[in-house]
DNA sequence: ATAAATAAGACTATAATAGTCGTATTTCTT
DNA sequence: AAGAAATACGACTATTATAGTCTTATTTAT
């Protein structure tokens, strides 16, 4: 119900890892992976969605790999959620996505008051306190 | 990642619409199912575990139904989310339930105070805010 | 050239959630 | 006493979301 997914954590312990390392040395997708213990093409796919994001950036080639992009503490946890995993949104009647009784929906404004604190809690939370 | 399951809407919608009909007058699960539109044996199994949870009480046999059984007001999110699904953690190490890398996990303090804040922002919201 | 790295998409496996079905039990009504 | 209408409960199936794997292409330092 409220649950961080496995690849959002993996997430957090890469973008830790990397920042670790500090911001010179590109660290490789092998390092983080045998380092944190993350499969492999799993944690690709991950730090790839993290270069997209602005977050990372990614070296190619031979003694590549990845550095960290962006000041962290720059990166509140709301951004970062709703870039990695799509918008913040506790039911659908929030997102007006697929709901099929919202307009006959009885708990429609509570839910989404619910649903502004949780983006308001997370947007007062950066990344860095989370990799510090 | 952060959604509530339709069985904990469905649960709300339930006891709303319960409560609206007012205090005396039992409710079956099938009126319920019928003007909420939910599929019958499924929440019948959820007004069970609100039996259960002491938040309705149930009146068997013909003309039975269900009954609010608890002051809404004096119902809090975090408590009922916790007796309807389980602890809120957002991650394995929160529970320390199942964790592999409990042990080498780098971000499980801002991960458990994450909880935390969490956990609070659902104490301070009680249900008859949600069933209003 | 080659080795070691990122990029990306298709595919499979697993787990969680949602929903269904059948049967037993209770109790009001007649 | 019988029947109808309700709750109680457990086993089962279906669907969806998440996690993980595999393959191939591309880039670049040495």
């Amino acid at each position: 119900m409220i649950k961080l997914t496995r690849k959002f954590e993996y997430a957090l312990i890469a973008i830790k890892h990397i920042n670790d390392l500090g911001t010179n040395n590109a660290v490789s997708a092998k390092m983080v992976s045998d380092s944190c213990s993350i499969p492999y093409h799993l944690l690709t796919k991950i730090l790839q969605k993290l270069v997209r994001m602005g977050i990372l950036k990614a070296n190619r080639g031979k003694s590549g790999g990845y550095i960290i992009n962006m000041h962290l503490n720059q990166i509140n946890m709301t951004d970062f959620i709703e870039g990695f995993e799509g918008p913040i949104a506790i039911s659908d009647c929030v997102s007006n996505n697929g709901c099929e009784i919202l307009e006959s929906c009885s708990i429609r404004v509570p839910i989404n008051k619910i649903n502004s604190n949780l983006r308001d809690v997370f947007s007062k939370i950066n990344l860095n306190e989370i990799t510090a």
